[in-house]
RNA sequence: GGCGCGGUAGCCAAGUGGUAAGGCAGAGGUCUGCAAAACCUUUAUUCGUCGGUUCGACUCCGAUCCGCGCCUCCA
């Protein structure tokens, strides 16, 4: 079966190919940088890393785009307390949100944009949604009036057709005149940073960076557009309403969305004290592979429950995934190819492809790749792994690797080179030969406390950074 | 109330009409100077519950219980 990805828009599963050529057109909402992102935030992100680079193994280019939302209502908020302009108060957070993310060996997309960088075409778009007539005023603001936009509810499978237009509902402080309609401009309030434009000062709405953002850049039908479930409604509703009022065209053919992350099976949230940013559990001694692989490892659309447990049981897979790549790479195999074995290994990559393939299911991918190191782990043990078997498993490997990139060891900085290593090693070889057990071991155990475990195999001695 | 997701071994989790993948943890064993790594065996007569359809259901249908998300700019 061919690539396909389950779409919210048909609630169905459906095969992709994109629009034009070869190439990718994706749009994925980023974060607000009002704070660190936390795991769950992350939990989204990686989905989207594993949704690219496994379009990129199909073949395709990526032309991806991210926003960033730098102006916003706790933004501003934040920014004042702090007595700080919202350019240096977001800076900041932006500038971690690209560490942080790097740190989880995310890829950056092509395009990542800054709603405060797009401002003018913002009230171009508003304009525009203006002479068609999806607008009103009330009180400064610009409101989209969603009552001239039949199909408004497509994607989350809302009906509003109860909501008569016209009706007068009084929500909030706003003066709507429809309780579904939503705010394009924000007219400026108080001490509020603001734009002069042709509807007065103000400010954008939140829903318009990201139909305007994408659009610059992907031009008016995005292949994919992705995001947290909780923003199908009302974020990326109002993102339809709006670009398909613009264009008359389909705004995005695939909507793709990550299920949320709960803590211990509950809801993450400061009063409650379970609310993780990656810097906390990295500062814990936790790896950034460990935490990737967990998020990853749980398919995007099931909610994932975080637990330290299973931060542990991803590290050790991990361990056992790095153990067998060493193992292959190290070991001395009989010369020839054990072809059986060659068409096994076929048979696991096609599966691993095929779990990957299948609305990225990573589970099924991992299985397929466990189940594999088990065959050629017993095919070493007997004898009948051979050396022409090697690159078959390496290339296996390298395949997952590039999707879920949890092999190589993060860099810490400062201990043993590893030449200095090495002459330990020679060192404990030495006293070995000389049956003097009790320094041999001594060695190793000074070794270990430096992070760097020995192991002896019929091969000879081979080591790893833990 | 509306819309959506889910309940599979101690934990995570795949499967979605043909008789329960995989990971982690646990138990026993093989190998080893010791350790590590690795491998083998073992851990769900059963897939929230109750009915129904079928030669056959975790998988389809109906009902029901439970958990969760969205429905005021939360990924």
């Amino acid at each position: 079966m061919a690539l396909r990805f389950y779409n919210t828009l048909t609630q169905q599963s459906e095969p992709f190919t994109p629009l034009h050529d070869n190439v990718v057109r994706m749009y994925t909402c980023g974060p607000t940088v009002y704070n660190y992102v936390h795991i769950g935030n992350l939990r989204t992100f990686t989905f989207q890393d594993i949704l690219r680079r496994w379009l990129q193994a199909r073949g395709y280019q990526m032309e991806h785009v991210m926003n960033i939302t730098d102006i916003e209502d706790k933004i501003i908020r934040h920014a004042a307390a702090a007595n700080q302009t919202i350019y240096e108060y977001t800076a900041q957070y932006t500038q971690a949100f690209l560490e942080d993310t790097a740190t989880l060996r995310l890829q950056r997309p092509e395009h990542i944009v800054k709603a405060t960088d797009c401002i003018d075409d913002m009230v171009s778009a508003v304009q525009t949604l203006e002479k068609k007539g999806f607008t009103y005023v009330s009180e400064g603001s610009v409101y989209y009036r969603i009552a001239k936009f039949p199909e408004y509810g497509k994607l989350s499978h809302n009906d509003f057709s109860g909501i008569r237009a016209g009706a007068r509902v009084d929500v909030d402080e706003y003066d709507k005149a429809d309780a579904r309609d939503f705010v394009l401009w924000k007219a400026k309030k108080d001490n509020e940073p603001a734009w002069q434009t042709p509807f007065g000062e103000g400010r954008p709405g939140w829903h318009i960076e990201c139909s305007v953002m994408a659009m610059k850049y992907l031009g008016e039908t995005l292949d994919i557009h992705t995001g947290g479930v909780d923003l199908t409604f009302p974020h990326h509703e109002n993102e339809i309403a709006q670009s398909e009022a613009i264009t008359g065209k389909p705004f995005a053919r695939f909507w793709l969305h990550a299920e949320h992350l709960s803590i211990d099976a509950q809801k993450m949230s400061k009063s409650v004290g379970n609310f993780y940013t990656l810097r906390d559990l990295v500062a814990e001694g936790h790896t950034p592979e460990a935490i990737r692989y967990l998020l990853a490892s749980v398919p995007y659309r099931k909610k994932l429950n975080f637990t330290f447990d299973g931060l542990k049981a991803a590290s050790t897979s991990i361990e056992r995934l790095r153990n067998y790549k060493l193992r292959l790479e190290s070991a001395k195999f009989p010369e020839g190819v054990n072809a059986q074995l060659a068409e096994r290994t076929d048979a696991a990559l096609k599966a691993f492809d095929e779990g990957l393939d299948d609305d990225l299911n990573t589970a099924e991918a991992l299985a397929a790749v466990f189940e594999y190191i088990r065959d050629t782990n017993t095919a070493m043990d007997s004898g009948e792994f051979r050396a022409g078997n090697v690159a078959g498993g390496l290339t296996f490997l390298a395949r997952f690797d590039s999707v879920f990139d949890v092999l190589k060891p993060t860099e810490k900085t400062g201990g043993l080179s590893d030449a200095d290593i090495d002459a330990l090693i020679a060192d404990r070889a030495a006293a070995k030969k000389g049956r003097d057990f009790g320094r041999a071991d001594q060695i190793r155990k000074d070794l270990a406390t430096q992070g760097v475990i020995l192991e002896d195999t019929k091969d000879g001695v081979r080591w790893k950074r833990q």
